[in-house]
DNA sequence: CTAACGTGCAACCATATGGTTGTACGTAAC
DNA sequence: GTTACGTACAACCATATGGTTGCACGTTAG
């Protein structure tokens, strides 16, 4: 059995997104797609590197779930997936809540004191 | 001159986040140290992996600016960073609002087609 | 003082990652 | 139909990553 969250998200899929999250090409990818859909080759157009390169880091992206792919007559339309951001939020949110759990603890830690 | 984005962090800080947050150990790591500080060897005995493999991934979690270590005797203790959490929480808000501003666009794309 | 503990670090290994070039193939344009 | 375009994919390479073991060294306990 996979071991879920509670945001729903296996370990190995949240492994995927901070992955697919740490590399500045594809986090401004993942920034073009969310304002306007763009081609491969529009993309791989943008960056200083070969068509293959930015054609694997599309693939990383959309094996996190960051971009869906649609094909559209011969080219491959990339749209940024506002979800998976989403999801990435809101497991940084569980880490704030055990932070503020702490702080809670010290609190009651501080009442007892003063009793 | 080293790029910085709205947040105050560099491309490279912003890799070195989301790197470490990578990894279900670090994640795990993150989440301890948050609720309660842990010395290395602590940690170290949570897991099923040698304790210089834990001292990497702390070293990692260090270098992120994830969690921050403080020697005491012969220990190292480990705290997690809350600040840092923040910021990488800061990073992803800066994508819903790319997403947003896309929303808006298309609201004055129909608002012009409505006259 | 000596033994045990906690840590840091180097060397090593297998695998993953990020890049390259080259080839193949469907689609569009002429 | 042929040519050019957009994509996919394989092979290859250098380097990074995640793990190991072994050793050195400061600190604490007996």
């Amino acid at each position: 059995m996979v071991v879920r969250n509670a945001i729903g998200l296996s370990d190995d899929e949240v492994n995927r997104i901070f992955r697919a999250l740490a590399d500045s090409t594809r986090r401004d990818i993942v920034r073009r797609t969310l304002g306007r859909e763009a081609s491969v080759s529009e993309l791989a157009g943008a960056y200083d590197m070969s068509f293959a390169a930015v054609q694997k880091h599309v693939a990383v992206l959309e094996g996190a779930g960051l971009v869906t792919k649609h094909p559209n007559g011969r080219e491959r339309i990339v749209r940024g997936n506002p979800d998976a951001i989403g999801r990435a939020q809101g497991l940084l949110d569980r880490y704030e809540q055990i932070w503020r759990s702490r702080i809670d603890r010290l609190d009651d830690l501080l009442a007892e004191t003063d009793e």
